[in-house]
DNA sequence: ATGAGCCCTGGAACCGGTTCCAGATCCGGG
DNA sequence: CCCGGATCTGGAACCGGTTCCAGGGCTCAT
């Protein structure tokens, strides 16, 4: 209600020495300062936000882009954002953008010219040509979480090389009829890096020397999407691998749930090996590659404050470390269990 | 880049008229406002938005609040509201606001100040009095989805009653021993119609004169705190119950997989429902009662929206409808299982 | 004593739109 | 023919802040 007049008013100054004493700016006496803190405290003065913006050029809001809410990493890193800009008074501008969907079109063509924020947060997210092209034309800092390479300033774990090392921990374990279980191999459905997981993957198989016996199955990256493509993948004795490295939690923890139902014992007949560490993993005993997705949030609203604070600044690469967490989902493999495929009685096929 | 200065000039007008002719309000002939229309395209012309909400006093922004992200009933909501507002061009600002937390008072002491947006919508928020003081002294609309009815404007299901026709489900099939699972009697920890839900419990056992055995188990309202709590339940014979409600479907799920490790068979031994539909209910069988939260998210924005346009539009409290959707999780009562209670080799205690 | 430089303050312009108001034109009815 | 009302347009005020600029007082070195 009360304008920076009033408050102006109430302490015997002018406006512009009000605005000073406020924002902190140019030349204003400690006594007037005081005058004028206390007075707008009294009269409860709380700064028109688009007065500000409007004058200024700065919004104090941060934009956020990601495609799904209701995944794991998602919901983490929105919230690693969303505390880190409480700290530091931003607005949080959220929204959506399911891969191909029309409201992904609608934010990058529409939202994104508004400006109505000074920097934006992309996660999971894969630009088209044509989305890479607004970017730039949007000419505020954005940086990628867990996505592409959108400009410049990124944070993720380094996917392949997780992939990599979860293949080569089954490996090491003796297992050679590994599945890679998630994702949608022509990307469509695969927000994240689950495409460059898959590529770690089969670089461990390859260098493994098992290129011929590397197989992906896709799913949708769920639970549930997990749980239904691993009935089938595991319901076929013939085509039953002794391993499956999971492109995330989710789908791991769906596999581990669909043996569960079929009677195959895990870790004893069936490793399972995921990439997240995600809130289940611990009660499903999965060993994963772990990653921190809340602070990978936290990490880009750093990220990007630097960029807003100097425009100049050099732009960051950030990965982080995800170690590698053995629970209880793998074991050595079983030589009976994998003697099963191509001698058994139905190995014909 | 360009303003409306720029576009007039083009169309060769003032910039009163432009601006008319780009809000559509006042008297435009149509050849002029083609003319605008055309030069605007031409430059690319997109309002500052900060000047439009100076002069306006609308952001064309709703604010949402909510305790937590990584609840399925949440990230529904949030992604219903999200539709919704897009189709009306709208921007979401979220702000996180977990029980008794330091973002929580900010975002109830400074964020909802700043009038950065023109309606709130509440998601599972009970607010405290002083909060609620705040709430007023906003002075714009405000409505509340599966929570306490803040102000006016709610939507949510029916939260006793659901729970009521869970545990009458069961009843219906002879148990007795039913264990109310899930959230926490102070409330601290229960953020929405948790408490509520307990009620519902509470009464239906009442009135099939079950009140003394009534019992609630309290946990943290997820899959892994479902889990915990469930195996600790279902470990132990003398106090296993033949039936378990859980005040929502995460922590159902959780004592399905409890029981499954503890080798209890679902639904032979033991019954379990839920509320709410969730994701993976399906995937477990889980009986349930079903709510859609995605459409409560747009609901919400609906009536928002009413109230924005007619700020005297009388309020509403819209009850959604939960059916019974069952599934396999719930079965008669297993009378061996129950005799086990006060007659087993341990049931002195 | 004088000028340079710092500190402090107020007036006015400005950010980029919308809206009020006054004036001009055109229409149909008395 | 004249007048009232509807249609159309431009100029100017306004929303609520920030910032530029000019001016006055002060200190300090020349």
């Amino acid at each position: 209600m009360a304008g920076i007049a009033e408050v102006a008013r109430a302490a015997g100054v002018s406006k512009s020495t009000a605005s000073r004493a406020l924002t902190g700016s140019g030349y204003v006496s400690a006594g007037t300062r005081q005058r004028v803190r206390d007075a707008a405290a009294a009269l409860g003065y709380v700064p028109t936000t688009s007065a500000v913006s409007l004058v200024t050029g700065r919004t104090q809001t941060v934009g956020v882009v990601m495609p799904s809410l209701d995944r794991w990493f998602f919901a983490q890193v929105l919230e690693g954002i969303q505390d880190a800009l409480l700290e530091r008074r931003y607005d949080l501008a959220l929204y959506g953008a399911p891969p191909e969907s029309a409201a992904r079109r609608e934010m990058f063509e529409h939202f994104l010219a508004r400006k109505r924020f000074d920097g934006l947060i992309a996660v999971g997210i894969e630009p088209s040509a044509r989305e890479l092209e607004r970017l730039v034309a949007f000419g505020k800092p954005v940086v990628a979480v867990g996505g592409y390479d959108v400009g410049t300033n990124a944070v993720s774990i380094d996917d392949q090389a997780a992939a990599r090392i979860a293949t080569d921990h089954l490996l090491g374990l003796g297992h050679r009829e590994i599945v890679c279980l998630g994702g949608d191999p022509d990307g469509r459905h695969t927000s994240f890096g689950d495409g460059r997981r898959l590529e770690g993957y089969l670089s461990a198989m390859r260098e493994a020397g098992l290129e011929a016996s590397a197989r992906h199955v896709q799913s949708e990256v769920t639970m549930p999407g997990g749980y239904g493509a691993a009935v089938e993948l595991l319901g076929d004795r013939r085509t039953r691998p002794t391993a499956i490295v999971g492109v995330c939690d989710e789908v791991a923890v769906g596999a581990i749930i669909a043996a569960r139902r079929l009677g195959i014992r895990v870790p004893e007949r069936l490793s399972v090996v995921g990439i997240d560490d995600h809130a289940y993993a611990d009660m499903f005993s999965l060993t994963t590659l772990q990653q921190r997705p809340h602070q990978q949030g936290r990490a880009a609203v750093q990220l990007l404050m630097w960029q807003l604070d100097d425009p100049d600044a050099p732009t960051h690469r950030l990965y982080e470390s995800s170690p590698l967490v053995v629970r209880n989902s793998t074991a050595p493999v079983d030589d009976d269990a994998s003697a099963v495929i191509g001698v058994g009685p139905l190995g014909t096929a």
